[in-house]
DNA sequence: GTGAAAGCGCTAACAT
DNA sequence: ATGTTAGCGCTTTCAC
C-alpha cells in the first residue's frame, strides 16, 4: 500500500498524505483533512516505507549496539535502557554481536557499512585504532562504553570505580571493620581493575588504617566463573591472618568467596562482612544476599545514547571519558 | 557517495557497480572489472544506501524481535543464538522491548509499523489475539518462543517441560533418591509451570514411587526474587516430613532453597539432592553448584530465526508448537 | 492549505 | 559481459 493509493482513496495529492502522517505531523494541514486521510491509511492497512522515507531524507534513524561475545553479562540493563532511550527519540536501535569475528569490533563496525544505520554505540575497544578507522572511513559516529581501557579514542561513558570501590570501604570501615581483605583477579591490565584498587587504598588511607599487604588476595584462577573456592583466601585463613571483612572486585567473585568463608566456619557478616561492585543479577541470590556497588546501569544507557545522537547531530565530538558514581546496595553481607 | 561517482571514477556503468558491490555478488561480472570497482569504491569510502535497496528490492533483510521487560531476562542467550543465526542469514536485528508501553506486545508490534522489519520475533505472548491482529494489519510475520501459554496463534517454538522435569526426576533417582520434594509457585496459569509439574509426577510413575501430597510445596512468595527464604520448606523439615531430594522448578527458587536447606543443617547433597531447571547464569553461582536441566537456549535462538525467515520467504505458517529438549548438567548439588 | 513534479540511490529488465 | 533506463515510495521545493 504505497501513498499513492492512499491519496487516491482520500481524494487527495500525495503530498497532503505525506504532511499528514509525517511522524511530527506537518502543521500545514486542515483537520479535516488529516483525518480522512488517517481514515484511508487506516482502511488500507497503509505502512509508510522506511526504505523510502530513508532514501529521500538521508537519515535512517537508526542506531547500531556493537556488543562483545560475552556481553549480556553485567551490561544488559544497560543495553536495555539504550533501547528506551533510543526510542524516545524516535531512533531504532539495531544490535550487532561482534560474534567470534576475527578483528573483533574493528570488523564489526567494518561490516556496518551496508547497514542502514546512523551511529554506533560500542561496548569495550574504546582504545581500538582499528574502529576509529573504520569509524572515519563509513563516516559513522561511536561512543563507547568502556572502563577497561585507558586510553579512549571516542567519546567514552565509564562508570566511576574509583569513587565506587572508595564508597563500598567507607562502608565497611563506617561499620567498624578495620581489616579489610581485597579480593580480585589481578589483572592490572584492565583500568576498572586498577581503579577499584586504588578506591580501596584511597578508603584505607582516609580512614588512617594500616596496610598490610598480606591482605590483598589475587586469584587469577577465579577468571573462570565455574570456579568453587578461593585458595588465595583459605590460605589467609590457614595462615591465622586475620581480617573481618572483604572487598570483592566484583560481584561475581563473591561467590567463591562465600563458600571459602563457609568452609572455614566464618559466619557473614557477623565474623566477616562482605562487600561487591557491579550489582548483577547475581548479588541477590548469594547466600547472604550481596551488599555491593550498583553499576549506573540505566544512566550509562541512556546518557551514551545521547551523547552518540549528539554526534549525529553534528556536533562536536568531545573525546574522552566521563564518569558515572555507582550507589552503594545494602543487602545481607556487610 | 552514490554509485554514480564510483561508476564515473571506475569508468564504468552503475549497473556494474551495482553487480560488482552486490551482497552475493553478481557472476557477469568480470574478475577484472570487478577489482576496478572495488578499488574505485574504497578510495571514496563509498557506503551502499541500504535505504535505496530496500526500496528497490522490497526486503529490509532486517528481523525484528520484541522483548518483554523483566530486567535480567532468562532468554538472553536465546537473543544472541538469534543475532548470529539471523547473521548468518544475512538479516540484521532490530529489537524493541516492549517497554511499559499500555497494551503490551500487541503495541510493540503495532508501533513496528514504520520500522523497516521483515518479521517479528516474540518472546511470550503467542495466544494473544491483538498480535495476530497487529501483524496481520502490518502483514509482518510473527513467530513465537513462548512456554507459559497453551493456545499459540503463532508457529512457536518451546522447550520440552514436561521431558525435562521427567528427566531431571529420574536422575535424582537413578541415583538413590525416593523421596522428592517439588517446589514451585503454585502459578498454575503458566503452561511450563504445569508441565514441569506434570513431568515430576511422570517420573515418580514411571519408577513406581508413592505419591505423598506433603512433597508439594508451593511458595508463591518466592515469585520475588529478593526473597531470602521458603518458609513451605522449613515447615516440611519441622514438622518431621522426610524427604531427601528436591526437584525445583526453576533455578532461582534454588537461592532461597539452599538458604533454608543449610539453615535447618542439612547437607546438599549428601542430605538432600537439589535439581533446578533452565540452567541460568545464576546456577554456577550457587553454593554448592546447581545441578540442573539446561535450556537449549542456542537451539532455541537458531530455530526461531530459521522459522522466521521460512515465513517472510511466503511458505506456510505452520502454526502451533515445536518442542525442543532440555539437557541434563550436573554439577554439585545432585 | 494543497497539488504537481523532481529526485534521493539503487537494481532489474532490456538492449547490445 | 556491460551500458542505458525506468521506477521503487517517499519528502520537498515550487506554484497556486
Amino acid at each position: 500500500m504505497a501513498e499513492t493509493e492512499v491519496s487516491r482513496a482520500a481524494g487527495v495529492g500525495v503530498a497532503t498524505v505525506s504532511r499528514a502522517l509525517a511522524p511530527d505531523p506537518h502543521p500545514d494541514v486542515s483537520a479535516a483533512k488529516r483525518e480522512r486521510v488517517r481514515e484511508a491509511a487506516d482502511l488500507l492497512r497503509y505502512r509508510p516505507s522506511g526504505a523510502a522515507r530513508a532514501l529521500r531524507t538521508g537519515a535512517y534513524h537508526a542506531l547500531s549496539i556493537v556488543l562483545p561475545d560475552d556481553a549480556w553479562g553485567w551490561w544488559e540493563p544497560t543495553v536495555r535502557s539504550s533501547f528506551l532511550a533510543a526510542a524516545e527519540e524516535g531512533h531504532h536501535v539495531l544490535v550487532h554481536p561482534i560474534g567470534g569475528r576475527t578483528g573483533g569490533a574493528a570488523t564489526a563496525v567494518d561490516s556496518l557499512a551496508d547497514v542502514p544505520t546512523d551511529g554506533v554505540l560500542l561496548f569495550g575497544s574504546a582504545n581500538d585504532d582499528d574502529v576509529l578507522r573504520a569509524s572515519n572511513r563509513l563516516r559513522l559516529p561511536v561512543v563507547t562504553i568502556d572502563d577497561v581501557n585507558e586510553n579512549v579514542l571516542f567519546p567514552t561513558l565509564s562508570v566511576d570505580n574509583r569513587a565506587g570501590a572508595q564508597a563500598a570501604c567507607e562502608h565497611l570501615i563506617a561499620s567498624a571493620r578495620r581489616r579489610i581483605v581485597y579480593v580480585g583477579t589481578g589483572s592490572a591490565s584492565e583500568l576498572f581493575v586498577r581503579e577499584r584498587f586504588a578506591g580501596y587504598r584511597d578508603a584505607l588511607t582516609a580512614a588512617g588504617l594500616a596496610w598490610d599487604e598480606r591482605l590483598v588476595v589475587q586469584s587469577p584462577e577465579a577468571a573462570d566463573e565455574s570456579i568453587v573456592t578461593l585458595s588465595g583466601v583459605s590460605q589467609l585463613i590457614i595462615t591465622g591472618v586475620r581480617f573481618d571483612a572483604v572487598f570483592c572486585e566484583y560481584d561475581l567473585l563473591a561467590a567463591p568467596l562465600l563458600r571459602t568463608l563457609r568452609l572455614a566456619g566464618l559466619r557473614v557478616p557477623e565474623d566477616v562482612a562482605v562487600v561487591g561492585f557491579d550489582d548483577e543479577r547475581a548479588a541477590q541470590l548469594l547466600d547472604p544476599q550481596l551488599t555491593t556497588m550498583r553499576q549506573p546501569y540505566g544512566e550509562l544507557g541512556h546518557r551514551a545514547v545521547e551523547l552518540l545522537l549528539d554526534r549525529i547531530r553534528g556536533n562536536a565530538p568531545t573525546v574522552g571519558r566521563q564518569l558515572i558514581r555507582p550507589t552503594l546496595v545494602q543487602r545481607h553481607s556487610g
